[in-house]
DNA sequence: TGCAAAGCAGAATATTTATTTCGTTTTGAC
DNA sequence: GTCAAAACGAAATAAATATTCTGCTTTGCA
């Protein structure tokens, strides 16, 4: 009997309803496990986007994660709450707390000794990205997704800090239905791949300095064979830019001596993107 | 009559209601003067406490200012606006959207739907990697590289989507003189790569959705060993963020049904960068 | 000082938003 | 496979919140 009721108070004692938003977070993450679907997505929710959420309405946030408004008021209920106006309280008061923590912060981090990587590579970042919008014509996109249809096979080769870049590119094209061989990363092996290249096939290339000499190889041998080459390159100077068919630009001023892949597998989403949305749109007629 | 009708046309155009709340503030600055008794005090306690105003109800600010409802709704037909709920709606989006840019946000809302990928996938990169700044306390940040400093061997793992992540991140560890080991990104033989962790190690788990079963395992395995998890992903309720010590979250929110690796990416060079960094500064000492 | 116009407070109403209810579907144990 | 318990979705209801309306008060001007 004592057990029994120490158990309940137990059970009641680690589970006392929240009152901040720290504290609700991690009896969320704490009870994540036990909730019913519905919930597990109301939960996931409020962990994520809290500031969201404080703002939001149920019926919007109902429609912004496909639950029902009901299930709202259930989860508010199985985490110890009255209704989830009472959660949405402690989300408000975290917010209206939290500004003041944001603004200490960029004064901290601006003043000490330059700023810290995180707002110097994400600011870089989109920079570079903005580069990218302005400098790729759109003609060029269409023109590049042109050829990779007509291609029997579309290889694809990039080295060191350019192996991410091609790596997930082809990974989406082949996720698309293409035809797509990778080179392998490391440079012998690569040139042995070089032999299964065959005319109408398409080689896609990732270039960036320090430039690898395998990918200006292969390049080279390929283009041999009147092989048709796309270039994701910082330059229209750069090696591999030189004999490519199309080039797009993927220019990044470097942050501290770091260059930023952010556009550079921008474009390569934007480019398989569009080739998937090529073959969606003729598959559909 | 002439005079006094450009007048009356003079002060509708100069007075476009406002639809940002620096517009809304300058306009409520430049009327001040001009406005009755109780509806100065609601103006002032707008411009000095906005985002309190934001979150209260019309009952609670009358409260807080001692000024009637029905003035706060005369207020905000008198500054051009239907009713007090729109001037709400500005306060509102000023408090979640501070971080933003507003030139971001009014491209981000004209946009939308129908735009050509290279707008879309640039416009939602940028805005993951302002919510990357955000959301990523420095601290964090701080515990992760002291975390891998102290790692005999640092392992990374990271399948399909989040393979490119992972490989860049060994590849700048690598590079900063790290023992690396990058875990293939092929399923069966990722499992074998497991005997070789061992404790005092780190494991630098990379996982986005839809998660991949193999990364989760090797999390598991790794865990069991008391290897500390270092998690980069979208969720704290992802798979692998549960079991992890230091979890870095790089949510994106998808356009057109494609996540752009663009903030991964960028977390991964800041982490390798801050590590690196922090070795530097260590071996000028 | 008187008078019109503007401002105001408080109650009444409309609207929005949260919560409850209930019939249906799914899940999990045997 | 069957049954009971739990979860769910949709609509009805309740609560809250915003807005309008009315008559009264103050202000500015002659």
């Amino acid at each position: 009997m004592t057990v029994l009721r120490d158990d309940l108070l137990a059970q009641q004692a680690e589970a006392p309803t929240p009152q901040t938003y720290p504290e609700l977070r991690s009896a969320l993450l704490a009870r994540y496990d036990g909730l019913p679907a519905q919930l597990k997505i109301v939960a996931q929710y409020l962990i994520d986007k809290p500031n969201d959420a404080a703002l939001m309405t149920i019926a919007a946030l109902s429609e912004a994660t496909g639950v029902q408004p009901s299930a709202f008021i259930r989860f508010s209920k199985a985490v110890g709450f009255k209704g989830f106006s009472e959660i949405q309280t402690i989300l408000r008061d975290n917010l209206s707390n939290r500004q003041v923590s944001y603004a200490e912060r960029v004064t901290r981090s601006s003043q000490s000794a330059g700023l810290a990587p995180l707002e110097r590579f994400t600011q870089s970042a989109i920079d570079s990205l903005n580069t990218l919008v302005d400098s790729t014509p759109p003609a060029n996109i269409d023109a590049g997704v042109k050829l990779l249809r007509r291609a029997r096979q579309i290889h694809v080769v990039g080295h060191r800090r350019s192996w991410p870049v091609a790596s997930y590119f082809a990974y989406m094209m082949a996720g698309f239905g293409a035809a797509t061989h990778l080179f392998s990363p490391t440079g012998p092996m690569a040139e042995a791949d070089a032999s299964i290249v065959r005319p109408g096939d398409v080689m896609v290339a990732v270039s960036f300095p320090r430039y690898s000499e395998e990918t200006a190889r292969i390049v080279e041998q390929t283009t041999a064979m009147n092989v048709p080459v796309i270039a994701i390159t910082n330059s229209r100077v750069a090696p591999i830019a030189r004999q490519a068919q199309i080039v797009f630009e993927a220019d990044q001023d470097e942050a501290a001596g770091f260059r930023s892949l952010a556009s550079a597998i921008v474009l390569a989403q934007i480019i398989a993107v569009s080739y998937g949305e090529a073959i969606a749109s003729e598959a559909s007629r």
